[in-house]
DNA sequence: AAATTATAGTATAGCGTTTTCCTAACAAAG
DNA sequence: CTTTGTTAGGAAAACGCTATACTATAATTT
């Protein structure tokens, strides 16, 4: 049927591993035939069978991405897609190809992780962070199988995993409120038990409390995610006690009621009043003004898991646990403007 | 190494033909072999090989995907990952994986189409419209290779895709205003190249016309897909001439600036000036008043496209060429609540 | 009882590469 | 002139499964 490589061997009158040896770009070849083989393939079209060339080498070539899709899976989170698109760019520069596994409860039972591992359909895994468990950690680690969880996984555990320095976050949010001469910040944070917002306040106070600026307890205040909570929030804030000259938002939704609020309140942003909140979503830029964010190229995290496995694939020594990236500040309209960056 | 299907057989006491009849579900083998295969399956942990699977059966059981990825992909595009997700989870009730591909120009040259055919690395293929041209069109169609396109190709091609009527979402757009008691509808296009804006226009146009109302050339406008061109031009149709009654964004920046225009204007929405606009959008739900929208279930269009070409794959002779989806009316409060839809 | 037909299972030839081990042929060294 | 090395290429055994063709036994029919 379609063309093989015996077909070629026979054309140029060569063996079979002569072909093979040009095409996987073998030395010990001679000029002339490797020409000779080169444009008998180029004639005939040759394509090397995947399929055979996986079986034969034992080897894929390929990664699975397992996360948790979904329908809306855009509007629920943004961030897995740009994740995705950072793993897929840096795979595909170390020629592995990259397919998508999903695990949540919606999706069709289709390959578990322990199938993909002793199946052989992949060389290695990349694990979107809402996708880990326990069990899938477990496995993993227990079969030694090449890996990177992107995020924290939050259980103690021996995976490999990359995540942003929240922490780091919170800091650079208040430095960057520090320089612009806020003294008295608040902070207004979805849930209380969330791992990430309790790293981001404590990063705020840290860094406040660093400068000589403890932050009141009234000025740290827990709500819903919704626009309409922070919004009752903020006026809460703004109306009684002291006045902050600075709002930490936790998130976008957040950011959304506090700027609203703020805006009802009359007072000037940032002059009066500054705001900052954490994370790009494809709706921040449409609020108005642009508020100043600490943001996650998730892009890049995306990039660094899909090297850091494609490396690990080349060189199996290589020894990486865990690593964080940095955030970065992405200036907008609420809060006053850094000329100078020398902080950061 | 890894136990193997002869290791099954060896300790079941059966040829190795019979333990893969079992495995595939063969009707062949008497239940108490096939009890006996399965518990030695068990309690060897055994899982077939699928790199050696793929090889003996000719056909990987997985489906590329191929679209134009990037980074901030998610903030450009954000319907590519649902479709993708409706794709995914159609293909995965019929047993296929995916695998994505990547076309965009900062792309590393991965595998080009005429390799995955050749090479077999998948079954069939799913392109989204973003990512076709006239030569990968020529290459599916003539190899014959199992495929489908979300969206229109816009060019003349025997290829098989899928796409959303976009002159009965302007039909439909046009109907509900109707049935509001709009009868001076306006619109606002982005660019008047836009085939897609030009469908929908269509359908406004015909559909207002059908009922005796026919669209004021100067209440058709193109101006620039930005908030601040489409609050200018609404600012312009609001001050001269003849006053709409409802306007018809072509899209959301559109809206966007439209809907900001009218607050300014201070005529109350929906009762003095309507607006509709065209699919939905993760900053969708977050303006104020949101916005009724003819929307495109495009995780739906995915799923169309992944089941037919996982039925394609089932049954060769399935004859589909091209089929178009219906758009969807969302109710928001910027026209009057339809409480009958007797219509849609 | 012989002939036919089901039924249950086996033997084995692929599938299309890769890769290890060999073997010529020739060159350099002793 | 023999020995040793080096280089270019070939032969063939894997890789682990599927699926076809076949066989032996049991069941049914004549």
């Amino acid at each position: 049927m379609a063309v093989t490589i015996r077909d070629v061997a026979e054309k140029a009158g060569v063996s079979v591993s002569t072909v093979s040896k040009v095409i996987n770009g073998w030395t010990t070849i001679s000029a002339a035939t490797t020409a000779k083989v080169n444009a008998v393939i180029e004639e005939l079209h040759f394509t090397p069978n995947a399929r055979a060339v996986s079986f034969a080498r034992r080897a894929t070539k390929n990664i699975v991405f397992l996360t948790s899709l979904g329908k809306e899976e855009a509007y629920k989170n943004p961030h897995m897609f740009d994740i995705m698109c950072g793993v897929y760019s840096e795979l595909s520069k170390y020629h592995y190809t990259m397919t998508l596994v999903d695990t949540s409860e919606e999706a069709y039972p289709g390959e578990t992780v322990e199938e993909i591992i002793s199946g052989g359909s992949a060389d290695g895994i990349v694990v979107h962070g809402a996708a880990l468990n326990e069990n899938i950690a477990k496995t993993i680690v227990s079969k030694n199988f090449p890996h990177t969880v992107i995020g924290n996984p939050g259980f103690e555990t021996q995976i490999c995993w990359i995540d942003t320095n929240h922490m780091l976050g919170g800091q650079f949010a208040a430095e960057h409120l520090l320089a612009c001469g806020c003294k008295k910040v608040a902070f207004i944070g979805g849930r209380r038990t969330d791992v990430i917002s309790q790293q981001r306040l404590k990063g705020v106070r840290q860094t406040m409390l660093k400068s000589g600026h403890r932050m009141s307890t009234e000025h740290i205040i827990y709500t819903d995610s919704s626009r309409e909570a922070a919004h009752k929030a903020t006026l809460d804030l703004l109306s009684c006690g002291e006045l902050p000259d600075a709002i930490v938002c936790e998130n976008n939704m957040i950011a959304l009621g506090v700027s609203r609020a703020i805006e009802h309140s009359g007072l000037s942003v940032p002059d009066e009043i500054a705001f900052i909140t954490f994370d790009r979503y494809p709706y921040t830029n449409i609020i108005v003004p642009t508020p100043t964010i600490v943001d996650i190229d998730v892009y890049d995290m995306g990039r660094q898991a899909g090297s850091t496995i494609a490396r690990k694939l080349q060189n199996p020594n290589l020894l990486v646990q865990s690593f964080t990236t940095l955030p970065i500040l992405v200036q907008g309209s609420t809060t006053c403007l850094m000329t100078d960056n020398a902080e950061f």
